[in-house]
Parts: structure tokens; sequence; C-alpha cells
DNA sequence: AGTTGCCGGTCGATTGCGTCCACGTCCGTA
DNA sequence: TACGGACGTGGACGCAATCGACCGGCAACT
């Protein structure tokens, strides 16, 4: 992970169909070199893939919303919780927090109805106690880069 | 947008590198049709752009939190504070909230301690009142892809 | 109904890219 | 000095990207 490496992380998190001829001149190595350093950037980790960005409402999710869980011990384990929070597609990420909220999902649904029945399947659920949730009016950026670093 | 750009967007969401050729062959049609359908698709914003997925930590980002701001409009307005933290590179994401808190934003610091001058930061900004950090713990996943659907 | 245009597709050709391989260079080590 | 490995370059070859020419289906108009 030299500065080349970072360069093209930074390349591709930026373009990430950009070909490796293209990389190769804007650092200035030959694309069989380029495509070998890729390659073992995806292989260690680093980069863990590609993914087209979609503009949500014109796939139909409008509606983004944030969720904070409070969990109920008494009732059901983490582990189930967190399956089941898995296996509803709507919960686009899923963190495990600090705090009295042990999770925050963030999910994204097409209408408010489709929201109200999501918070009521997640209040039904084992090992949950209660949720909060936040509606998010709009979005004014998500994902935005950072320049990578030198790990520490 | 029809079945088949729902289609495209679907490759290219799951694997951005995909050549033309290839997502020709998923969808049954020729390459320059494909080329031409994933251009309109570009034009018209349904999709971005195309980026890398980076693991965090590899590139020295391993703090994640998430920042409810509550706005003070006695000391400056919603567009002050919206430039001023368009300005700090560490947050990722900015949603405009419903609730008191106004501001959702999502961080991402290397060290405990950079997160604490980001959040000093943040309160000494004209236009925030308070703000209120919960630190994740862990990222069970993040940006999961939902399929799209019919926009209504 | 016939004609005309347009939209969106295929086909074929050319240019350039992806990728494999042989080889060279630098550096640390025996 | 000799050796070995990591990492680079350059050449070659097959496939992909992309352009232009052409074609079929549909809708609107006469």
């Amino acid at each position: 992970m030299d500065a080349i490496d970072r360069q093209l992380v930074e390349l591709l998190r930026g373009n990430a169909r950009l070909s490796y001829a293209e990389l190769a001149r804007q650092v200035g190595l030959s694309a069989p070199a380029v495509h070998e350093r890729v390659g073992k950037l995806e292989a260690s980790g680093v980069v863990r893939g590609y993914h087209a960005d979609v503009d949500p409402e014109a796939v139909g999710l409008g509606v983004t919303a944030l969720i904070g869980v409070v969990q109920d011990s008494s009732s059901g384990d983490i582990d189930d919780v967190l399956d089941t929070v898995r296996d509803m597609p709507e919960i686009e990420s899923c963190y495990f927090m600090a705090g009295e909220e042990s999770f925050l999902l963030k999910a994204r649904v097409g209408t408010i109805t489709e929201l109200e029945h999501l918070i009521v399947r997640l209040n039904r659920t084992p090992g949950i106690a209660r949720t909060r949730t936040a509606v998010a009016l709009s979005t004014k950026w998500e994902g935005r880069p950072q320049a990578t670093r030198e790990p520490s």
C-alpha cells in the first residue's frame, strides 16, 4: 500500500469504470503493472467491489429513514435481532452502536406507508424493545469520498 | 426505464466493472444497444456514477460516528451550517431531518481524538446549538443494494 | 391504406484495451 | 559476487468499445 496504490484507490473511488490503460497513464506505470496492483488491492480486501451509484428516487425508493433500535434482552438475543433485520431488504445499512440504542438502521422505502409497515414489523420482533425513527426530508449528500490517508 | 434497463441497473449495482459485452450477454441484446441504454441511464441521472467500494479501515478511517445536529436559529442560518459542514471532509453523508435534530451526519475519522476535534468544531459553528453523537462499534453492513422496483 | 419519420435495434469494421508471457532491473541476502 | 524474489517494461494476440450504415416496427398524418 504505497503512494501509487493510494492513488489508484482514489481514482477508482472516483470512477470505477476507468480502464487499466487510463489508470496507467494517470499514475505513470504500464497497464500490466496497474492490472497487477489493482488485483492485489482486491485480493487483500482494500477494494471490496465496484458499484454503480443509482439515484434512489429513480428506482422508486424515495423515502429514507434512520431507525434507532433499543434492545430488549428479556425477549430475545442480539443475534436474533440481527438475523431478522438482515432479512429485511429495506434496511440498507446496519450499525451496532454504543449507547442506549443498540442498532442504528438506515432504511429506504418507496412510501411512508411502507415505512409504517416496516416499523411495525420491527417493533414486533423478539429482542427489540422499541424503536425511534427519524425521516430524512432530503439527502444533502451521501457517501462522499474522503482522501485516503496513511494507515497508521 | 423498462425491464431491461432495470436489469442493467441491477447488474451494474452489483459490479460496476462489467464490460458492455458481458452486460449484453446477460440481458440478451447486442453490445452497442447496451452501450446506448447505459449512456441514457447516465444522462438521465438514474445512474449517478461508479465507485470502488473501499474498506474504510484499510485507508485509516476506522471510526464511524453518527452525529445529530440541533439547530440554533438565533446564531446563524441553516445554509451557513450546511456550508460549514460541507467543508468538513470527515462528514461522509448529510441528511436534513424531520425532528428536533435538523441534521444527521455520518462522519468517518481515524481516531477517537479526531472525532473529538470534529465535534468541538461542530459545536463551535454558528447556527448549531448542540450536537449528539453516537459512535458505531461495528458496521454490520452498509449500502446493501435493494432490488429496483417499478417507479410509481 | 399508404407514406414518412423516428426510435431502437443488429451487423461489420476499426481502433484500442486486457491480459499473458518473456525478459530486465533493483535490492536484500548468502 | 552470485542468487532469488518482487516488481517493473514491452510485445503479441484476442476480445471489447465504439462508430457508421442499415433495418424493422410503430405512430402520425395525408
